[in-house]
Order: structure tokens, then sequence, then C-alpha cells
RNA sequence: GGGCAAGUGGUGGAAUGGCAUACACGCAGGACUUAAAAUCCUGUGACUGCAAGGUCAUGUGGGUUCGACUCCCACCUUGCCCACCA
């Protein structure tokens, strides 16, 4: 056998991925029979090349998926492409071409540099968004959703990305800015598809508390997203100077126990009663201004400028129905219109927002709750106070306490009609429509009213045209003479056809399902083969999809399952998010020009080196830092196995002798059978990746130690041990494993065929531990003895020893504490 | 402002109530070599001591315990997520 060098690792490499490839090594079929599992990883968008974060996220999900196998498992680890995409389209206009040849060729080099590292997957199974046999069934469900009412037609006030010409969904924009190009948003209102996704927030957040293996952070994180929150909608008479009623104003609180505290009701500047209660009065031009001001500053500003709250009085006043009292309606900036009703009713002494606004525009301020101890004055208030307290000043309700008072007064409300009890979201509905052509069609046609009609089912897919200028502005789908009009196929008649193509997210929604049965051009998925392999056993990838992608899916899937067309409700059982690979503590990218390309590491080192690595360098959930003299350690483990198997291994098979095992073999299998044990602890239990290969590595510090001479019973342990870390090695360093168990005459065709080797209980006793004394906290002594005695025993050979005696200094022994087979604990 | 993580040698990290610093990187010394690389061996938290040893050390300050990196309380720092949500 050569050396390890970079010469023998290219050979190795290619020529077992080309086994593997030509034995389709990895492909599955549906077996009942079998123990399935499903590993999966979040789906690349093929953007040309593989950085560090898909390495890291696919090798851990290798690992898993190659150990699972050997576990006896029925693995399906299945690769596609998230290949729509705004960066295609950009790079179409660009170079003047379609984004489809572009994305392929982007897909390509992909496939070639995952191949390159050897993962595990079932190739026959891919699959890419951006092929017909898959948007098929996006643009079907999507005429599902719309048949049961989920899609929906809006006119709404949207983000406008001035850089990509498109809208972007709420949760797409970040402080402000296009989450893909960086760009300001504006405010734009247009024609909009929706999807009710609210109609499931409650299954949403209900269900979360089944997943117990997603890690806490994330479920955190959604909850905070769907923003539930229960609390009491108050509908106010609006009354004019003269106190006669013009109209009724509705306003959701979350602290009905502060009611006798309103001094003022505040809407948002988008709210339609502003415009309509101020139309032909004095303040008209001033509101009018006002509004058209407020809802041009984007986000951003109005983010920036904080807590400076702006607003005018509307002249017009509404009625407090628990006090009779008349009080002023004013339009702010700091009033959302999407969230509950759009306007709020203020408490300035019990709400910090209210209480700056009071103060700048000096409106009362009405202390209703107090502290246990003390009373609150007004004039004296530097702030709001928000904490429970002690009620005052709110006629029946005063002197008890806020809490119970809070349940008491939504009782009254409601008894009275004033007002209900609701429950509301942050969650907003998914706005899906983008004005862009390389994306699923909305498979929709318009009426001469109008009126939207889905296109029939058998008609799908609704094919993207090939006739398309790229320009770089407004929607080149518009530019289709083709695409434009639909004809009706019984009365001949055209009709204007929906441009809108649907957000990527859509189509990364149910992927995991039609990996499934991704050759199935009749339906969207063979329900048996679902009913088989979901939901996914385990889902790997970024936290930075902790909320929009993990969300949508969840959302799919029950959605899906009220069609009957899945019996489960949550598509992902357990949830790993990866942590980012850093470099010079800052995340990789291309503008701070701090990337590593993994192919050049590959070149280098070889892709066993690389996964080895990575997975040593950090567990797998916590940020990597990127340590290019480190990879060393692993090349040079790698390599000392290599030799070890060319210089000690002996093909020649052989029993074990029936001969007793001295000390040196006795301690040999010990570790052999404590890094089984471990190794396999440290996969099942939160995938440890890095403690496992360290202990990989003390095994092989062990054997090296090993001395054999010419004793066969010591050649065959030797022998054991060295296929131990052969196969312990494998989910980690496959092309190396599979060369070195062909050389090492293994009789399976691949090491995944292998079985993942079993402890032995016995072979892990020690007949000699050693027990650690303190005396008072302090290490006083170590004493070797045999295990399990007890503690008579014990004190008698730890009080007999010398130092010890000196130690105690003939003082009581308060305490004796013994810890099994580990410690005692000597108290004076 | 709210929520969630995390803070351990020169570095990545290990130990989740029981010998702090496993494993690796780096560094130093040695072997082999004409030389270098590679490889192998030895050492490597700080202070103190000729040595055996001793003392101190897991962000800071308290607490619980025979015993705390680990549990509790407060604070500091960093990171991530959310944020005018009524």
């Amino acid at each position: 056998m050569p050396a390890y060098s970079t010469n023998e690792i290219r050979r190795i490499e290619e020529k077992w991925q080309r086994i593997w490839d030509e034995r389709a090594a990895f492909k599955v079929e549906r077996d009942p029979k079998k123990k399935k599992y499903y590993c999966l990883e979040m789906f690349p968008y093929p953007s040309g090349k593989i950085h560090m974060g898909h390495v890291r996220n696919y090798t851990i999900a290798d690992v898993i998926a190659r150990f699972k196998m050997m576990q006896g498992y029925h693995v399906l680890h299945p690769m596609g492409y998230d290949a729509f995409g705004l960066p295609a389209e950009n790079a179409a206009i660009k170079n003047k071409t379609n984004p489809r040849d572009w994305t392929n060729s982007c897909m390509e080099e992909m496939t070639r540099e995952l191949k390159r590292m050897g993962f595990s997957y079932d190739w026959d199974r891919e699959l890419a968004t951006c092929r017909e046999d898959y948007y098929h069934w996006n643009q079907w469900i999507f005429l599902k959703m719309f048949e049961k009412g989920l899609a929906y037609r809006k006119k709404a006030v949207v983000n406008w990305d001035p850089v990509d010409q498109t809208v972007l969904a709420n949760e797409q924009v970040t402080d402000g800015k296009g989450w893909r190009s960086g760009a300001l948003i504006e405010k734009r209102e247009i024609e909009q598809w929706f999807i009710k996704i609210t109609d499931y927030a409650e299954a949403l957040l209900r269900d979360l508390d089944k997943l117990d293996h997603w890690p806490e952070r994330v479920k955190a994180m959604q909850r905070n997203w769907i923003g539930k929150s229960e609390g009491l909608e108050l509908t106010f008479d609006v009354v004019d100077a003269s106190g006669k009623k013009i109209d009724e104003i509705q306003t959701f609180t979350t602290r009905p126990d502060t009611v006798y505290g309103i001094t003022y009701l505040v809407l948002a500047a988008e709210h339609p009663k502003v415009k309509e209660w101020t139309r032909g009065t004095p303040v008209e031009q001033k509101i009018n201004a006002f509004v058209d001001e407020t809802r041009r500053m984007s986000t951003i500003e109005r983010m920036t400028e904080g807590k400076d709250k702006n607003g005018m009085a509307l002249g017009k006043f509404f009625i407090n129905p628990f006090t009779g009292d008349r009080c002023p309606l004013w339009v702010a900036d700091y009033v959302l219109y999407e969230y509950g009703t759009g306007a709020v009713m203020a408490v300035p002494a019990h709400d910090q927002r209210d209480f700056l606004f009071a103060k700048k525009y000096d409106l009362p301020i009405k202390v209703v709750i107090h502290p246990q101890d003390e009373n609150i004055d007004e004039k004296n208030m530097k702030a709001a106070f928000v904490e429970d307290g002690i009620m005052g000043e709110s006629g029946d309700f005063s002197r008890i306490k806020n809490v119970e008072a809070k349940v008491k007064i939504a009782d009254l409300a409601e008894k009275k009609k004033w007002g209900k009890r609701t429950v509301t979201y942050k969650l907003r509905d998914w706005l899906v429509s983008r004005q862009r052509y390389w994306g699923a069609p909305i498979p929709i046609y318009y009426d001469e009213q109008g009126k939207p009609h889905g296109i029939p089912e058998e008609q799908l897919p609704v094919v993207l045209p090939r006739d398309v200028q790229f320009t770089g502005s407004g929607n080149p789908l518009q530019s289709s003479r083709e695409f434009a009009h639909y004809t009706d196929r019984k009365s001949g008649k055209k009709f204007r056809r929906e441009t809108d193509t649907m957000d990527t997210f859509f189509d990364s929604s149910w992927y995991y399902l039609r990996f499934c049965s991704p050759k199935d051009f009749k339906q969207i998925f063979a329900k048996s083969d679902v009913d088989h392999w979901l939901p996914v056993d385990q889902y790997i990838g970024g936290i930075e999809h902790a909320i929009l992608h993990l969300l949508y899916s969840r959302f799919f899937t029950k959605f899906l399952k009220d069609l009957g067309l899945v019996t489960f409700s949550e598509p992902f059982t357990r949830l790993l998010t990866q942590g980012m690979v850093l470099k010079d503590g800052e995340v990789m990218s291309k503008s701070k020009g701090n990337v590593v390309d993994p192919d050049a590491v590959i070149s280098k080192y070889g892709a066993d080196t690389l996964r080895l690595f990575i997975l040593f360098a950090a567990p797998p959930e916590d940020e990597l830092e990127w340590n290019a003299g480190a990879i060393d350690g692993s090349w040079r483990f790698l390599s000392r196995v290599w030799n070890l198997v060319e210089k000690s291994y002996q093909k020649k098979p052989s029993d074990l002798p029936a001969e007793p095992l001295d000390d040196d073999d006795r301690d040999l299998e010990r570790e052999r059978n404590v890094s089984i044990q471990k190794i396999t602890d440290d996969f099942t239990q939160g995938f440890k990746f890095n403690t496992a290969i360290s202990q990989l590595m003390i095994l092989m510090n062990k054997i090296e130690k090993y001395q054999v001479g010419s004793v066969p019973r010591k050649q065959f342990l030797l022998n054991r041990a060295v296929q131990t870390v052969v196969k312990l090695l494998a989910p980690f360093a496959p092309h190396i494993c599979e060369e070195l168990w062909e050389n090492m005459g293994g009789r399976e065709k691949s090491i995944s065929q292998v079985s993942w080797p079993l402890a032995d209980e016995a072979a892990m006793e020690r007949n000699v531990i050693q027990m650690v004394v303190q005396i008072n906290g302090k290490i006083r002594g170590k004493f070797d003895v045999s295990p399990n005695l007890s503690e008579a025993q014990l004190k008698e050979i730890i009080l007999r020893d010398e130092k010890i005696k000196g130690c105690l200094a003939d003082q009581e022994i308060k305490k004796f504490i013994v810890i099994p087979n580990r410690l005692v604990s000597i108290v004076v």
C-alpha cells in the first residue's frame, strides 16, 4: 500500500465515488419490512459553488445517514435544488440569456462538488423546483388553496423593493431592508395574492408543543413570530364637537384593567376613518399632509425615529362607556395599522408609548393602578407605571387587584355589549405574488369583470414562456406575447392571464414530500410512499430558516392533512440547526473577502479530511471558526489509521486462541469497547461528533502503543481493534474506510453495509479503580483499590495511610461520604 | 426595551454535582537526516520550590452543598432573534 499522499487520496476518493455511482449504492425503494429513516438537509439554492456552510450542513447529515445505514435502517437521503429565484434572473439580465441556462449550469457544477464530498445521496431522486414536473404540483397546491379560499387577492400596502422591482412579504423585510437586495423598502398599494396562513395560526402555535426534538430556541422564535395575545375588543361611539354621534370605532387592548385611565384614542395613519372624519373640516388639509407623509416613510425611518412620536388631533371625540367621559381622537405614527384594529385606546399612565405621546402633546394623564404601598401622583410621573398593582379611581373596581379587575372589566364589557374578548396574532397573511419571471406562474386567468378563475387542473402546468425580454425592470413575464392570454378550450374565448409568479418559499414548503415519489407525473406524490417515509426523522439546516421556511412547511403539512393527502400534522420530527462557519470572527461572505473554497481544500487534503475536520472543530450547533492550521491534525489522524493498517494488520484470518488475556490485552479490549459505547452514545444523544472523534483518537493512541510481537492472540486482538476503528470511522471518512475495508479483506461490498459494532459490557469492567480522597473538599490522596468495596473496607484502607493520617491530625471525623468507585469525602 | 444562548490554557474545545483543562492545534526540546520536509518521542494553565510538594485559577460578586465550570440570585460582556404588537 502506498503512503496516504495527496495523489493516493485523489485515487481512492475518485475510485469510490465512481463505484457508488455505478452501483447506485444509496438508492432506496420503499420496503415495509425494514425500519425506515428519512434524513434530510435543507436543499440549496444553486448559486454555482458550494460554500463551507453547505459542507458543514451536508457533512453532518451524511454522517447521520451513514450511521443509520450501518445500524440497519433503510435510509432515505435525497438531494435537490431550490432552483427558482432572483439571482438567476439577475444573471440573465447581465448575460442576456435565459435564467434556465444559468440555473442548469449552476446545478451541474454543484452536483459535481457534492459528489466530490462523497455524500450518500440517492441521486435518482434528485429534483429541481424550476422543472415543469415539479412546479406543476406547486400550481396544483395553489389551486387547492384557491378553491378553499386560502389563496385570495387583496389590494394592500406592500413592501416595494426599488432595486429588485418587486414586492416582498413582511417576513422578507429585515430592518426595513429587502432580504436579498438590502435596498430600503418603499410602501406601495397593488392587488396581490395572499395565502391565508393566519387561519392556521392557532394550530401552528399549539403544535409547537408536540415538537419535543426541536431546539427550544427555534420554537421560541416561532411562538414570538405568531405572537398570540388575548384581550378585549372595545367599541366606542364617535361624536362631533357638538356631542352628536357620527360613527363608531373599534380598538384592541390586552389591558382591560386600564379602561378608566383612557384619556384619548389614537388611529394609525393608514386607518380609512382618519380621512373620512376630517373631510370638509378645517383640519382636513393638515391631516391629509400628515397621513401622506407618514405613509411615505419607509419602515426603516419609522424605526430609527423610534421613540419620537408624532400625531395630530382630528377634532372629533369619543365616549368612554365606563366613565361617560368625552375624550379626543388623534392620529399618530406610532400605531400599527396591520396589528389589532389599527386603533388604540391610550392610557398614558400605564403605557410608556402613550405616556411619551401625552407628555409631548400635553394630553391628560390619569392614574388608575397604584403600587401596593404607595399612591402615584400623575404630576410627578417620570414614566408610565406598567406593573401589577391595586386599582383606584375605577368605579366599582377600585381597591381590588388589577389582575382580578382585568377579568371583571372584560365580563362587564361583554355583558353591556361594549366589546368582546378576542385573540389577535402578529402573524400576517403570506404575500406570495412576485412580479418576476423566474418562479412558478400563478395558475389563474381573469374574466371580463376581472374576476379570477383557476386554470383547469388538467391543463397544468402553466409553463413559463421562452419569448421573454430580460431588461432589469418590471415584470419580464408581461413582455411575452405567447403568455399574455389564456384561451378557453370550449368557447375559444381569450382571457387575460395572471403574470405574477410565486414566492420561492412556496416551492420549498413541500419538497420533502415530493422526494418520496419524484417521478410520479400523475399526482403530487404517491400516498403510500409518503405514508411510508414521512415524517422526516431528522432535518438539518441553518438557524436562518428558523421562522420562514419551517413555519411555511408546517403550514403546508397541516393544509395537506386537511385535504386528506397526508396523515401527520408535523413534517419534521427532529430538527438540528447547525452553527455558522466563521473566518476571523465573521461570517464567510464574498463581500468581506474571507471565503474559503471547499474545492481547494478537497484538492489539497481530500474530502475525508475536510469532513473529519469540520466535525471535529466544534459541536454541530455551535459556531465554527475556520482555522486553516488545525486541519493538518485531521489529515495526520487519517494518515495514522492508514499506516496502522498497512504496518500492523494481518489479513490472514485467525481465531482467538483459548488462553487468558494479560493486562495489556484487557486494557486494549476495554478501550475498544468503551469507544464503541461512547461513540454510539455521542451519535444517539445529540450528535456530539467532536467528542466521538476524540474518542477514536484515544483508541488509536492505545492501539499504537500495543505490543504484538509474534503472539497470535495479540495479533487477533489487534486485528479486531483495527477493524473497530475502521467501522467507527466510516461515517466520518467513508472513502478511506471503504479502501481500507477492501484491503483488509472485508466480505461486504461496501463498509456502509457492515453492521455498527456493539459494546461488550463485561470487557469494559475494571479490576482496579482509583479512589480519590477529599478532606474538607481538598484532594489529599488517591488509592488504587478493587471496585465495589464496602464503606468499612474503604475506611480501613484509607485511614491506615500515613499521609491521610497526617492530614487528619487526630481530628474528629464528622462525615465519611462514599461515591461508589469514584471518590471518598471526609469532613472533620 | 423583551426573549434565548454563551463566557474554561496561547488557540479550537472537553468535563452538566465528584480528580478542571480530555482530544487536537500551536509552541519548545530531542531522535532520525549531509540538510530540510515528513515521521516519531518528551514537555507545555499560572505562581512558588533543588525536589517531593504547596498555593491560586472556569467573566464578576454572593448563595446552596461534604464537594460547584456545572444548581440558585444579582451584575458585567459578547452573540443571535424579536421589537412603537396597544
